[in-house]
Formats: C-alpha cells, structure tokens, sequence
DNA sequence: GGTTAATTTTAGAGATGTCTAAATTCGTAG
DNA sequence: CTACGAATTTAGACATCTCTAAAATTAACC
C-alpha cells in the first residue's frame, strides 16, 4: 500500500499483470504493444515504478512485479470487473459496451463505491463476460479454462466465459442470445465450425471456430 | 461540440459558471481561490479557454463564459447532480458523501451513462440537496431560494434545498432526520436560532441560524 | 492628477508522461 | 567467437498544468 498510484501507473500495473499469464517476465515491447505507446515511454515508466517498488527490472531483461505491484493491479482489475457487472445489471448495459465504461471509470471510484456496488450485486465472483473478480483480499475465484472446441461433439455443457478481448465476438454472441450461465448441446463439430443448440428456445447456431475458440464451459 | 476539453478545463469552467451567480464578471482571484491554485495559475488556463472560444477575457477585467463555454459548465454539473442524486438514491449515500464523489467521477462518465442513470432515477429536476439539475438541454428548474430565517414564525413549509458547500451543516442536517421534501412547521425565532418541529415524528429541532441560512423552503 | 496598494499578468522553472532519434545490449547464426 | 539484427535504453524535446518571483495595470485616495 503506501504510494500514491496516478492513473498511468494504474494502467501499466494492469497491463503487465494481464501479461504475466504465461511469461514470467514480460519484455518491455509487449507493454508498449498493449498501452498503444512507444517503447521508450514504458522503459521511462517502468524506472518510476521501480523506485516505487511496484515491479522488479532488469535491464533488457524485462519486467515482472512485486507483491505490491500486484496488488495495486488485482485492485484495478477488482474495480473493472466489478463496474463492467455493475453496468450490465444495474444499468442495463450491453456485455459489449460495458469495457469501455469500466476502463475510464475503474481509477476514479472510492472504496465505498467499491464496497456498496459490491453488496448490492451480492459479492459476485465473475464478471458477465465470466472473468474472476479478486475478491478485497487479492484472492481471484477460478477461471474457467475448458474451451468449447474441446468438448466432443455430442455433449451438454455450461458456457461460463468468454473471450472478452475481441469486442466483435461479443456483438456476435449477444445477438444470438448467448450469456454467461447458458446451457448448450454440441450438436456437430467441423473442421471450421461448431454447431450447439441453445437449451431455452432449442435455437440451433452455427460458431465459426474463431468465435468458439473464444467460448469457455464446464461438462454437465 | 467542438473541442476537446480536459479534466482541468471542465473544472475551471465549472468554476467560473458557480462563480457567475452575482457577478457578471468573475475576478481572477476568486476563481484561484475556489480551486485551491494560484492566481498565476488561473491567468494561463483562462488564456487556453479563451483560445478555444469558451470564456471571454479583458485582460485585468475579470473572465465571464462564454455560450459555449456556459454549455460545457452545465453538462458537468449536470453530470455531477446526476451522480449526487445517484449514489444517493440508488448506492444508499448519506448526503453529506455524495458531493466528493460525484466530482471525481463527473469528468469520466460517458454519455451513455448518463443516459442510463437519468432514466433511472425518472429524470430527476433536483439532486439530493434540492440543487436543481440541469436538462440535457441546458435548461435549468428554478432554485427554491425562500430562506428558512425569513419565514415569519408561526408557519408550515417543505425544505427544498440545503446549501451543500458545507459539509459539516450536511451531517448536521442529516443526524436530525432533515431531508428535501420534510414538512415542517417554524415554531419559534429567536435572535441567533430558530426552532422547528418536523413534521412526520413532531420532533424539535433547535437550528442555529447559521444552519438555518442554508435552508431554503417553500411555504404551504 | 499622482502615489500607492491590491490585483493581475508575464517570465521562467518543475513535474508528469509522452515522443523521436540515437546509442547500447542481447542473442544467435554463421 | 564474431558480427548482425532485434530489443531496449538513453538523451533530448514537447505538451500540460502547476508554481514562484517579478513586472504591469488598475483603482482609489488624497
């Protein structure tokens, strides 16, 4: 805790958590890619947060962070994650619209407004794309990993999250009626495609892979 | 509408617009004080208004809006009295949080948002603190500006509007059971206090005048 | 009307976060 | 094991918004 974050910092601590996936460092061109800012300005950057504590660097052998630096991120993805449900179920935003929303506001809103947005959704755990949402303590709920081009074709499955990085892919699934929390049965599986039936209405829709690559569900 | 307007514009222009309320005219001090900066500071942003055509300025004669500039004024404080009357309303704040809030997060909500929360709240013509909120338009209910203290003793009114600039009077206010819409009956004046019984428990309260000078009514 | 005190503006500097261009370092391919 | 290309950092500049200190203007008093 401590230091006092501006709203760039905020920024970059996401972006390299969000990049820590996979890497164990992340080389300063990957931020530079994902903040759409030169590589210069993310070493300049890096140095300040360095001094801050918030990331460990090394020269030209790229950035991870520290445990603080952690938490400074997971409390910025708390916020986002938490806005973007706030916004779809209080406010009757779009899945699609709601990132956008989140992003700006995500730096600005208090704890209180945290804590009461919170309570009022019931301490969610997911966020309606079916990302986690870390709790006040750090602590992130499991993330639903099984993809819906793994699933043999004939079987029932719940989707529970979505790709939310591709704001197309979610236009294309919000108008075909598919939610985070949905039953589906693979029907058919092609070389290019999926077919599933939507459990309500039975409604029978045909994902190109590049959608279902982006689906995540749990066998029924 | 034109330009681009940063966080530090919005805030001079709300600045000025509050400021303009007797004035024709607003002296570059007091704007300086308002905002907590220095008068030196006040004289470069007001050039920058002034090249983006929002406010007009003689120099040494003060700076007034211009229309403009008087538009992007009322579309930040209709921003901020939508999220008053929003966190108030729809996140349970106590009247006295709402105001730090809202001017944080004034400056980011997008269109939308507003959109959304108006239609929520039923378009509300006031915010919690009876401050009347501006229209999409522009256009602005009238203020309730009949003072308490110049209500003759014995008579029944409805508080409309409280003075929110002093936080203190707000929680005074608000520990009391004082809210926008109470009837109440002016029972008593005295010389440094008034005394009134509200009207749905029979309570009463004894108001200093220095509260009761923030409390504007409507006589029934 | 001239002097003075208060207000306002100018001038120049600092902090933040970005950029471009040039220099440095790394890793690998030959 | 050297040299090249890619990645990274350094150096220096720019934009924004603030500050302090000094100069300019106003208004008002005698």
């Amino acid at each position: 805790m401590g230091v006092n974050l501006t709203h760039s910092m905020q920024d970059y601590l996401k972006t390299i958590y969000m990049l820590t996936a996979d890497h164990t460092r992340v080389p300063t061109t990957r931020i530079a890619q994902t903040l759409n800012v030169q590589p210069a300005s993310v070493t300049s950057m890096i140095k300040k947060l360095a001094d801050c504590h918030l990331v460990d660097h090394q020269s030209y052998h790229g950035v991870a962070l520290t445990e603080s630096g952690r938490s400074a991120a997971l409390e910025m993805i708390r916020h986002h994650r938490l806005l973007e449900t706030y916004l779809s179920t209080a406010l009757g935003y779009d899945w699609a619209d709601v990132h956008e929303e989140a992003d700006r506001l995500e730096h600005y809103i208090s704890e209180e407004f945290e804590d009461r947005i919170a309570s009022l959704l019931g301490n969610p755990l997911y966020d309606p794309h079916g990302d986690p949402i870390p709790g006040r303590d750090g602590v992130l709920p499991p993330t639903p990993r099984l993809c819906l081009l793994d699933v043999p074709a004939p079987a029932t499955v719940v989707i529970r999250r979505v790709d939310s990085s591709q704001r197309d892919a979610l236009v294309f699934l919000s108008t075909r009626g598919i939610t985070i929390g949905a039953t589906c049965t693979v029907v058919q599986k092609a070389s290019s495609y999926v077919v599933i039936d939507l459990a309500p209405t039975s409604k029978t829709i045909r994902l190109p892979n590049a959608i279902g690559q982006r689906i995540f569900v749990d066998r029924v």
